[in-house]
RNA sequence: GGUGGAGUCGCCUAGUGGCCGAGGGCGCACGCCUCGAAAGCGUGUGAGGGGGCAACCCCUCCGUGGGUUCAAAUCCCACCUCCACCGCCA
């Protein structure tokens, strides 16, 4: 969510980034509403300074000019009540529109509608040369016991699974690995709740636009969220945090739940796309400053390619086009591992700076050094999203025999083993 | 799930329909005092929105949303959160 005043002030700069995302907001609308609420809003404290008198008046009138105010209140009562209506709709109006207005994105980000726009900018190790026909996680997976697909599904539905034996612990190891290395480099870890209110999900931009994306247990008005995000965006809201509380960085962990609803029929086979998995999420919220956001976005960007080197696996780093980005991001970094099974990479990471745009619709804000309340700044990034970079492992780490490498820096957690 | 109690400014609190147009204390900031400090004294001290070139003015907010009333922190209803006890339970 953008500011109203910035909107004014600004409306080309907004349009822009509306035809450059994607977005089907009309600007010339929202100017209009603003402007029209503004003038209801002027009437309306008018109005009601005037009716605050008359009531104080009232109780100093004796009883002749009671009756007289007695009908004058009538008469301003049904005025007030006139524009607090026509107020009380055109607000919802602007609101609804405000929730769709866009970051400005990086002057940088490449121009297009969709992730074909992506440009990659650097690429990281290279694919494993196998002397034999790799084969995919799935039937990697079934060849050792390593997973139930046809038992889960007949449990849970389409794209249901189940890991077994040693996947669990592989997994495990995956997400304690990347635990630690965020502590390391100073997150608070932080297990978040899931199952959440709708007010953290239209904080982060999930709602309204994305509502058919995430469960929801209507029995109790809850949502299932897809990312620890949300509810680290949620943490803090509505507290005004002083400017030494910053920066908070943390290492969230959660499990995810999406329904995939805009990909049905794709990529059901094996763990790539599921509606349950878990994931590490880096996650920081800093004071308003785009250099000191720029810094952020890079350091978090930094610990996923850490971990992804650590763990040897090729990727790429694409620089992701105005279409692809969202609707509240200012800049946005996939990152995208090699699947041998594929022959190409495929997203298993993606890092955001949104500058205060999530931190309006949060309430998430802070006391400057001179004493002047803003917005935060927030961004956020996977560190670690599992099956999918499961899968990755397995692929990449496949021996002839089956077998799976156990990399190095996973072996601590594995009781040392080198071999799977 | 049930019963009872509670939610007021960063923190503690006063407040049972008009004197609340929210008072006091703590904390914090500034000033006086002091060689300097502490103590003491004085002044100030929230958020959001609107208007004005500006000094400044106005409106909203006492957990949230409704309602009653000329008038609500105060009365009524629903919800949220916390506390206590009962029930159930990993």
């Amino acid at each position: 969510m953008l500011d109203r005043r910035f909107i004014r002030e600004n409306p080309q700069a907004v349009k822009d980034a509306v035809r450059v995302k994607g977005i089907g907001l009309d600007v010339d609308e929202l100017l209009s509403l603003d402007q029209a609420s503004r003038d209801l809003q002027r009437e309306l404290d008018d109005a009601q300074a005037r009716r605050r008198s008359f009531a104080r008046e009232f109780a100093r009138a004796d009883e002749e000019t009671r009756i007289r105010l007695r009908a004058e209140h009538e008469e301003q009562d049904a005025h007030l009540k006139e524009v607090r209506e026509e107020l009380a709709e055109v607000s919802e109006k602007l609101q609804a529109l405000m929730l769709q207005t866009p970051t400005i994105p990086w002057e940088g980000s490449p121009v297009g509608a969709d992730d074909t726009a992506n440009v990659t900018i650097r690429t990281w190790g290279q694919a494993p040369a196998f002397g034999f026909e790799p084969k995919d996680h799935v039937e990697l997976l079934e060849n050792r016991g390593w997973a139930e697909f046809a038992r889960a599904r007949k449990v849970a539905g389409e794209r249901a699974y189940a890991l077994v034996g040693e996947m669990v612990m592989l997994e495990r190891a995956l997400l304690t690995y990347a635990l630690d290395h965020l502590i390391e480099v100073g997150s608070t870890v932080i297990s978040v709740p899931v199952l959440v209110r709708e007010e953290p999900l239209t904080g982060t931009g999930q709602f309204p636009a994305h509502r058919e994306e995430t469960y929801a247990i209507t029995a109790d008005d809850l949502y299932l969220a897809g990312t620890a995000e949300v509810a680290l965006t949620g943490l803090h809201s509505g507290e005004i945090l002083d400017l030494r509380q910053l920066p908070i960085r943390y290492a969230g962990i959660s499990p995810c739940f999406r329904r995939e609803a805009g990909s049905a029929g794709r990529d059901v086979r094996g763990l790539l796309r599921v509606h349950q998995f878990e994931k590490v999420e880096q996650w920081v919220m800093c004071a308003a400053d785009d250099a000191e956001s720029d810094r952020w976005h890079f350091e978090i960007l930094g610990a996923a390619e850490h971990l992804l080197q650590a763990l040897g696996l090729h990727y790429e780093v694409v620089e992701c086009a105005t279409g692809d980005m969202g609707a509240g991001k200012y800049r946005m970094n996939d990152i995208n591992t090699w699947f041998p099974s594929l022959g190409k990479f495929r997203e298993t990471h993606s890092c955001s700076s949104l500058h205060d745009w999530q931190a309006r619709r949060a309430n998430l804000r802070y006391r400057d050094a001179d004493g002047s309340v803003k917005f935060a700044f927030t961004l956020n990034n996977t560190a670690i999203a599992t099956p999918r970079l499961l899968a990755a492992l397995v692929e990449n780490y496949q021996t002839a025999d089956g077998k799976v490498t156990v990399p190095e820096v996973l072996r601590p957690y594995l009781g040392g083993r080198a071999q799977l």
